[in-house]
DNA sequence: CTGAAAGCGCTTACAG
DNA sequence: CTGAAAGCGCTTACAG
């Protein structure tokens, strides 16, 4: 039994194809009721399904929306590897859902040539999570397509933005630490990358140094990767540096340095508080459960679904919308020792 | 400018379309090493990138292999919310993408028509992972697709399957804690669903308490959910049931379980060993870390999408693929306290 | 080794 | 309110 198509319809329902098409999208306003009763009827009886290749390749409209993440720092190409992505890809996915799109989904790694694939599908536009590369920007925006960048600071013209008021948010983290008597603060974190999120709570966690007198120690700087081994390696140099806190620029991260501690003996928050940020699951998860800094992940995923599909659709979003975020205060962050 | 496509590369290198066509689907073969290279140069120059809709509805292969998760069993209709979904997924995606195929993400929800999608986009063959519900199931194999059921023990002649040995995976597991000295062992464990996995999980149990003499009893078998918060709930349970040790059919139900006795400071292992399933990333991550039954997730999601391809390209892949899970030590389980 | 023609299943002006 | 025709960008027998 070959597939049903819409010239199969319009025999059985006596009309002709392209009042199919009509009544298929929508446009009953150009039939009358009963011959959009008949067609309706028809589709329903033998099982009509379009084939959404061929609708896009004659209205050039895909309805496919691609989702473009970094391939993990280790470079070992892994989609999903990072929980954060799983959440805002849950996200964005149910947007799209919700309004009749769907989504191409695909890592981009340093030579990859991943964005052409999705070139290739006829994406109607692109939500591309965490870029900062300059090369792999270069390449986003070579074609010309709708463009909404989440967690990203890199400037342009023809780009949308989404995100978190990343400073503010690393200033307030940073903040409620100080409010627990800590001066010896430091900053766990992924590589500080130009056009990043990095960047920018970098600075607010400055700010709040400042604004508390507390002067800024390099030495408390510790950049590596956003992963959990780089958390438990951190939490060694927590203790040698004599840190009283760590405001972990990822839960992730702080997993890590929670794991490293316990290794060690110390007592958290006791010995030291720990501070996350983002509020995945995992954060739940780990002993003692992590105080962290909450960026409502996966509403953020459906905000960017929609926003997308705002632009597509001609609706002007604003060209940048900017998250609040908030601490959750749970376990992991404790007065300082005396 | 207007798109490129393949009948300008023809009047660049002179030559018809469908030469174009047969070198860049590698029918070398069928054309003069010239007028391969003058067609390669002309894909250069111009930037060509074949339109995949327009392949698809005229080869009737789409190089799409879909993929189909169930949503989470809340109905929250996310994807991804369950980590192992995540690293599957991740697994997938990279053995088709090595292999030039595409991936289309779908979740399956009880009254959901996202079959339809994939039958929409023409999908070449479909991976389901976790399929139980008959229903489902039905309107899955109603298209006459290449399909591979990853943990899934719905039989049906058209369908191949990818799993681990559960059964005896359990009753290694359980094994491992007998071993250790214990006979109250709960399991802990989601809904116990028809050809699901958990229903083989559950017959190694009480293969392994049959073994060692250790009548069954039903009230330290406690089904949930597959969900941290049950983990939390069932902690309870286990305390007032004088369980001395919990083999937990997840690693995120493991993890609800470690949380809920911290929060009625129980030791573990000391008072309580707790065993997990999955090895997941945070099975690392809580405290203590968490032994756990490997099942090598990203490796079995690869294959996954390996077997899929051998069987879409007529290669014959075994009808069934059992893959063997191990125990991983770490510091949850310990000796039972006399 | 190369090409002309038909067709995949839709949609889009255009006409009536 | 409805239709005939052309076209989207490819591939597939078939012919030479």
């Amino acid at each position: 039994m070959a597939r049903v198509t819409i010239k199969d319809i319009a025999i059985a329902a006596n009309v002709s194809a392209m009042t199919v098409s009509n009544v298929i999208n929508a446009r009953t306003s150009k039939a009358s009721p009963d011959t959009v009763e008949r067609i309706n009827e028809a589709i329903r009886t033998l099982g009509y399904q379009p084939n959404l290749s061929a609708r896009a390749l004659a209205s050039k409209a895909s309805r496919l929306i691609g989702v473009v993440v970094p391939f993990t720092e280790d470079q070992n190409q892994l989609l999903l590897d990072n929980p954060f992505y799983a959440e805002v890809i849950s996200g964005i996915e149910s947007a799209l859902r919700a309004r009749g799109y769907f989504m191409m989904l695909s890592g981009l790694g340093e030579t990859s040539n991943e964005v052409d694939v999705l070139a290739q599908w006829n994406v109607d536009a692109l939500i591309a999570i965490g870029i900062y590369r300059e090369g792999l920007f270069e390449r986003l925006r070579k074609r010309h397509l709708p463009t909404l960048l989440v967690d990203s600071y890199l400037t342009d013209d023809h780009v949308h933005h989404l995100r978190i008021a990343d400073d503010q948010a690393a200033r307030r983290a940073t903040e409620h630490l100080i409010a627990h008597g800590h001066r010896r603060i430091a900053l766990v974190t992924g590589a500080v990358r130009d056009g990043g999120v990095i960047e920018q709570r970098l600075a607010g966690y400055r700010l709040a140094l400042d604004a508390a007198d507390i002067p800024f120690d390099p030495d408390l700087v510790l950049a590596g990767s956003v992963t959990f081994d780089w958390g438990i390696d951190a939490a060694e140099q927590l203790i040698a540096r004599r840190a009283t806190a760590a405001f972990c620029t990822a839960d992730l991260i702080a997993a890590g340095v929670l794991s490293g501690l316990h290794q060690r003996d110390i007592d958290i928050p006791g010995d030291i508080s720990v501070l996350g940020f983002d509020n995945l699951p995992v954060s739940q998860m780990v002993y003692p459960a992590l105080s962290t800094v909450d960026q409502a992940i996966l509403d953020k995923g459906k905000l960017a679904g929609n926003l997308v599909l705002d632009l597509l659709e001609g609706r002007k979003p604003p060209r940048e919308t900017r998250l609040e975020a908030r601490i959750i205060e749970r376990q992991s962050v404790g007065p300082v020792r005396k």
